[in-house]
DNA sequence: TCGCTCGTCGAATAAAGTTCGGCGGAGAGG
DNA sequence: CCTCTCCGCCGAACTTTATTCGACGAGCGA
């Protein structure tokens, strides 16, 4: 991870489309380099993947909503199961599972305040597991288009240059 | 959005750089049409980039939290600097502005407790325009790899099924 | 100093993106 | 019901890009 894997890695972040070799004169490599570098970036989990962002507001869903989860009994089993049904829904974005009093948050986008009342009620707080459902409109939603590296560097790798 | 339009935009939510003919083969058009369908998802804003996915954990960041803030004088411009101030910070994967008790909720990767400690402690809680600061550690954070289309269509768009 | 290793490079090859003229079906108007 | 128009789709030609691979050279250990 030297600066060029991390001007790679950023350029990525911002248009993972970009050509090869737009990426490697960016980057002041040869484009055999810049394939080099971006395989092994892959081989290595940094990068997981390539995706398409999609606006949820042009295909209709302009309402998002943070979904707050008491889940009882308080099982690994029956948080995990229900991480992965919520994941799976077509109207959720992501899914937290988190401490504190609730156990799990889910993001979602729907159409219409009126669909996310019935998909509360009906298909939420029906759940007998679910003993607490409490839901929070979400006005605005930004994710940095890259994840910069943290100040800290070096010798003081993981620990906080704010103390 | 055509049948064939959903197709392509599931598939380039999971793999945005599978090739064109590819794409054009899996939902069975030709490649120039696949690439003209694609040109207009972009043109019409439902497709807004394609971005390379990078995972926290290989970064030395395995600490993710949730970080609820209250913010007083409640006002518009205090809000939205605090969301575009906290968007740029390194350690930010995601803001959201929200209603309830707090006004916006940071969703922050770090690498440490002692990390996140003294980031909350020195850059948040300090401020005097933040008058209540709550921090949630993130166990788990999933996100679908598509974003579907809704059950509800047709005549019954914008409703909920649920009903 | 020598020799080894690994990352980098650049040219050659293979594959993909991109353009564009023409075809054909759907729908409106006569 | 027929005909005209329009629009999206197609496929071949062309351009650009990705990808491979042998060689070079810096850095390092012996």
């Amino acid at each position: 991870m030297d600066a060029v894997d991390q001007a790679i890695l950023r350029r990525l972040q911002r248009d993972g489309r970009q050509t090869n070799r737009e990426l490697a004169e960016a980057v002041g490599i040869a484009p055999s380099t810049a394939l080099e570098r971006t395989r092994a970036l892959r081989a290595r989990g940094v990068i997981t993947g390539f995706h398409a962002a999609v606006d949820p507001v042009t295909l209709g869903r302009s309402v998002q909503a943070l979904i707050s989860i008491r889940i009882r009994p308080q099982s690994r089993e029956a948080i995990e199961n229900t991480r992965d049904i919520m994941a799976a829904l077509p109207e959720t974005l992501g899914v937290f599972v988190v401490t504190g009093n609730e156990d799990i948050l889910v993001h979602v986008a729907v159409p219409s305040t009126a669909y996310l009342r019935d998909f509360v009620l009906d298909r939420l707080a029906r759940r007998k597991e679910f003993v607490d459902v409490r839901t929070t409109v979400v006005f605005d939603y930004v994710q940095p288009v890259e994840q910069s590296e943290l100040p800290a560097s070096e010798d003081r790798y993981r620990r906080s240059p704010y103390a």
